[in-house]
DNA sequence: GATGCTTATTTGGGTCCGAC
DNA sequence: GTCGGACCCAAATAAGCATC
């Protein structure tokens, strides 16, 4: 395992490979754009190259771009009952499930980009994200759990205050005021043993744990723009108009919502059509759910057997004993520009073990599908999700969390004729977070 | 509406750290 | 010491915007 440098050692590496920090002489002239005329013959010479296709096609570059796929309401009731019914994950914290939970609603109901809740990783360290402002969004049970649990209601402490307030009889809502010291908080923080903490999630870290759980449920891994994507696909389907659509989305350029989201979609049924059938207009989304490849046998780790004859192969043991002396290598190297070149060897090395790992994920992706019907008894490989499916039974309120029949008729809405009730201290309380359940 | 450029997101290896 | 969840980092890639 590499040792990670320290901030003294990376600035004497710097400085070794010529980089001047001394900021006396910095002034803040913008830096010239434009190719200098001694080098534009050869830039010119070598993007002609480039765009020709010479050298992509010399070296064999791909330009294929990855596949997109959408995550339809088949796809997210997946992830929402992998995540409360199914899921064996020991999370560092329960809170952990919630949130994720409560930011897949966020998504899926709005067409949110990563940055507007958690802090995107070019805005690192600004700690910028969703913070406690006014929410006018409906995830309203899971939100309500985060707030409670974080004492964010400067009036109210308990579920049942909040749920008791009503507007003045001449007003359609009223504002509940945040507490102070959760202005400056995130609403969804990183977790840690303890529980939730005050630092804002990343967006590496959220996309890190929607993957895994989307292989989890047996689907290829998705990510935000799969739900921003089915986001404003959906609410296209229902007549809004473009320039409804686009402050929706908060584009400021009506190109992007046609070229990049709405284009190679069309709800068109032209069997219908040609044999003036009846029109249908949701088999798109059928199409759009198959995107996401879902294998409900998927089984959750490969065989040992398998994984065991890659690893046993005489060209794998040889490259991973190269990259772990390469390793060690680069930990001694006080010269900056062998570091790089064993930097750069180690990659390659990574690239060729890579390949044959891609061996691996073609036999995951390629396991056989069996109906549900046909299917006699389960059969459990993860060890995770065998243990959880014995002691399920124990933990009610999972099971209700996650209900399609109540998110799609509403009943998590509190003005309802429901009640939304935690278990345990609704105050802060680690039992908080297992879980909440809809009472009617 | 097309294009080129900037900015944001995604990916995958590496690291940290607590539990066992 | 090992394992695994969470996070970090940097490169790759896609989204988004300004301009013509």
């Amino acid at each position: 395992m590499v040792r990670r440098r320290t901030a003294e050692e990376r600035r004497r590496c710097a400085e070794e490979n010529g980089f001047d920090d001394d900021d006396t002489d910095v002034d803040d002239k913008p830096i010239p754009r434009d190719v200098l005329d001694y080098t534009k013959e050869r830039y010119n010479h070598q993007m002609d190259l480039w765009i020709d296709g010479l050298l992509r096609k010399k070296l064999g570059l791909s330009t294929t771009t990855r596949p997109k796929n959408y995550l339809t309401l088949e796809n997210y009731m997946h992830l929402e009952r992998q995540l409360w019914q199914n899921d064996g994950q020991d999370f560092v914290h329960e809170a952990s499930r919630v949130f994720i939970s409560g930011k897949l609603k966020c998504r899926v109901f709005t067409p949110a980009r990563l940055g507007e809740v958690s802090e995107g990783s070019t805005r690192r360290g600004t700690s910028k994200g969703l913070r406690y402002r006014p929410l006018v969004v409906n995830p309203m049970l899971f939100l309500l759990a985060i707030c409670l649990a974080a004492g964010a209601f400067k009036k109210y402490k308990t579920l049942k205050e909040v749920l008791d307030v009503r507007p003045p009889a001449n007003q359609r809502y009223w504002v509940l005021e945040w507490s102070p010291h959760v202005l400056d908080l995130p609403v969804f923080p990183e977790a840690s043993v303890d529980g939730p903490t005050n630092k804002i999630q990343t967006g590496n870290s959220f996309n890190t744990q929607l993957r895994y759980l989307a292989i989890r449920a047996g689907v290829s891994p998705v990510t935000v723009h799969s739900m921003r994507r089915e986001a404003l696909i959906l609410a296209t389907a229902n007549g809004y108009s473009d320039r409804e659509l686009i402050n929706f989305a908060a584009h400021t350029n009506k190109m992007t919502l046609t070229r990049d989201y709405l284009s190679s979609i069309t709800v068109v049924d032209g069997l219908a059509s040609f044999l003036k059938l009846p029109l249908r207009s949701d088999q798109a989304e059928d199409f759009r759910s198959m995107t996401a490849n879902r294998n409900p046998e998927l089984l959750q780790s490969l065989p040992a057997k398998v994984q065991d004859e890659l690893r046993q192969r005489e060209d794998y043991i040889a490259i991973t004993k190269k990259i772990e002396d390469l390793a060690l290598e680069m930990s001694s190297a006080r010269n900056g520009t062998v570091a790089r070149e064993l930097k750069s060897e180690r990659g390659q090395l990574y690239e060729q073990r890579r390949v044959l790992e891609e061996e691996l994920n073609r036999i995951r992706w390629n396991q056989e599908r069996i109906h549900p019907s046909e299917r006699k008894e389960k059969v459990y490989v993860d060890q995770h999700c065998s243990r959880f499916d014995r002691l399920r039974h124990m933990m009610p309120e999972r099971i209700t969390a996650e209900s399609p029949t109540n998110l799609r008729s509403g009943r998590y809405k509190p003005d309802a004729q429901c009640r939304i009730t935690l278990r345990g201290d609704a105050k802060c309380s680690t039992a908080a977070w297992t879980g909440a359940r809809i009472v009617t």
